[in-house]
DNA sequence: GAAACCATTTAACAAATGATAAAAAAGAAA
DNA sequence: TTTCTTTTTTATCATTTGTTAAATGGTTTC
């Protein structure tokens, strides 16, 4: 079993966006602590959220059905946020489930507060924005290697930027985060080796 | 040739986050109109652009290299904002060029002004992040398209929801928009209709 | 209209991926 | 250990997509 550094909360908060100390009090007093195993199913899909997360330690996946099989389309490790963004951004029901992949320490946030926050303090709107703007340049990443790179580059880079997912993930999941079959991922480890 | 409908400026402003008026007007403030001429390039790779734009009348596509042949990865159209990300939030080189497919009516909005906005008023700040969530929400669409559907599915969700696009923009954009070759997507078609 | 140019389609073959099933390997439980 | 279960790999064949080149169709320019 591999073993990473758990994520502490004032890092996650600075590594956004800089605060005072006020601000991120405010922000720290409306985040809990909660540890949740292996298995758990963090969110739901078709249901309205009323948190986000912050991952102190673990990983986890989200997924979501097209026809039968599951895709899972995003990971997330120590220091990453879960989030379910039709849930935060519009309030609508997400279409996604999350998972945890490992015995989880989990910064839970209540959305309510923090839009809240939002509107009261504007070090945290900025906070905000700046949590969104990264979170779009990720994803943008992520579309575009989809869309530039074949499925090797794809396995390689994520073999390259992140180790520890390939090594803590099963590889059906990774498959089909790569937009790929699992079979066809095997033959690409082959090839590859 | 089509044409449709030109976007004012009010409603891309308010489509974003309702603002009072002296904050809308904050913005507008620092907004111009510029016409711009089909086949311009309005970002170029590897510059630090110092604009975001709106799109008032007009469409664009944003391309990037990938060995000789370029892709197209984004398309904008009247009421769309126009932002090289990389540039918007980290103040890093972009790696897309942006080019103009019609002649083109824009609103030019300085960054550095915009930023500036960003830490004066609380309900710009606001506005900002709902920018960036409603970007991120159509990223993570686009992203889960291109993992989920295959290319036939895709060009036919094209169809469905972006119907000017396709009848304004040559097919080998739209080809390398839908991560394939125009080859393929001739084929599509053919077997489509 | 003819010539030149560009976009799109079609054709032929190669390469990559999907689907299904079976075998091998790895882990978990008794 | 041995058994059972799950994960991963391998094999086979069908389908899709890529690559290259040629043919078609449409526009522009002279």
């Amino acid at each position: 079993m591999i073993t990473n550094k758990s994520m502490e909360l004032n890092q996650i908060i600075d590594n956004i966006y800089p605060l005072t100390a006020t601000s991120k009090n405010r922000i720290k007093e409306s985040i809990t602590e909660t540890k949740l195993s292996k298995g758990h199913i963090l969110f739901k899909a078709n249901k309205i959220e009323t948190s986000i997360y912050f991952i102190k330690k673990g990983i986890a996946r989200a997924y979501a059905y097209s026809d039968d099989n599951e895709i899972t389309f995003w990971f997330g490790k120590e220091g990453d946020p879960i989030v379910s963004m039709q849930n935060y951004v519009n309030n609508k029901k997400g279409y996604e489930d999350v998972e945890l992949l490992e015995d989880c320490e989990l910064y839970e946030l209540k959305t309510e507060k923090l839009q809240k926050l939002f509107l009261e303090d504007i070090q945290i709107a900025n906070w905000g924005r700046k949590f969104s703007e990264l979170e779009l340049i990720k994803s943008e990443e992520r579309l575009i290697a989809l869309q530039f790179n074949t499925a090797t580059e794809r396995y390689l880079a994520l073999l390259k930027n992140y180790p520890s997912i390939i090594q803590r993930v099963q590889l059906s999941h990774i498959a089909s985060y790569l937009g790929i079959t699992q079979v066809s991922l095997s033959r690409i480890r082959a090839k590859v080796k």
